[in-house]
DNA sequence: CCTTAACTTCACAAATTTCTGAAGTAAGCG
DNA sequence: CGCTTACTTCAGAAATTTGTGAAGTTAAGG
């Protein structure tokens, strides 16, 4: 045994092997298009115990400034990929990533799903539905209606099938 | 009749209206994380009539640069969005968005996906699979490889529904 | 094989985004 | 009621991204 590790059931949680978890998969995250901060604070969520972290926690971890906590949650929040929680009696505040949330946020493009099928059916009047263009947009708008369908009743057979592999509840 | 509209089947394709359409289509796009030129790009394809564009049609439509149409369309190839094809005969290129392949690229995702699910399972290992966060890991893994299994099934079903609505072919 | 047309690559200028320090606001605590 | 702590907002510096002009490359056509 390695002096300075803890020896609990799993591996100890070494900052610096954490740390690199949080960063490669924060690099994932950003290739996927979300902004960096926002990236690297919901991975270190994601990677802490209790998942909860206070923004001073957040800002030694990630050695940003408050700042730049401050403008990472308000990002995740609105996307619904944290929440925020006041402590009792306290004005440290929580921010907690739940083990669902998450993906239904992940689905939750529903609004720009929506915005999608507005732009296109403008597009349709505009270039006439008789016209080859126009056809082109009625069928991709007709595959965003059906992909709204069929998302609601994909998260219904995810949580079947979660319960499946790590019981209920 | 107002002069100067041609009397098709559909709307004229006056250049405003359909100029109006692609800025407003490429928009969303760009809000979904597209960089702006592939999506302008893409949006003009989308709403041309053969679904076929040269670099100087796009460069001239967009008012942009050969540059910026070069740049756009590795993009948009890269992710399977437009195919390019050669004019036989002719130094030309042409650039086509089909019907089936822009949302074939959508779903796509799955390199993506995988690499998600990499990060993931390196993370389990790092943070000990029986550690609150390893466990968090875990199910975020879970989903994703249940994703990859519904995307296909999924795609079978809209190809389904897409011969029902417009028949085969 | 030389000319020319069509696209690509490169270096740089411009615009945008990102992150910080500093000042501001709100809320617990004495 | 004022002090202090914790977060937020704001202005600006720094870094990144974006799009252009210009030079480079490839291939058709005489």
């Amino acid at each position: 045994m390695i002096d300075g590790m803890t020896d609990t059931a799993g591996a100890a949680r070494d900052p610096d092997t954490v740390s690199r978890f949080v960063e490669h998969f924060a690099a994932q995250l950003v290739e996927a298009g979300m902004p960096r901060m926002p990236a690297r604070v919901f991975a270190a969520l994601l990677a802490s115990d209790s998942g909860t972290l206070t923004s001073a926690e957040l800002g030694e971890q990630l050695k940003i400034s408050p700042a730049a906590v401050s403008g990472a949650v308000r990002y995740l929040a609105q996307v619904h990929l944290v929440s925020r929680e006041r402590e009792p009696g306290s004005r440290r505040e929580r921010y907690r990533v739940r083990n669902d949330q998450w993906y239904e946020a992940l689905t939750n493009r529903e609004a720009i799903i929506k915005r999608w099928e507005d732009a296109l059916r403008e597009g349709v009047v505009s270039l006439g539905p008789d016209t080859p263009a126009g056809r082109r947009l009625t069928e991709t708008l007709a595959f965003f209606e059906f992909l709204e369908g069929e998302l609601d009743t994909l998260m219904d057979r995810w949580r079947v099938r979660r319960d499946e592999l790590f019981g209920p509840g």
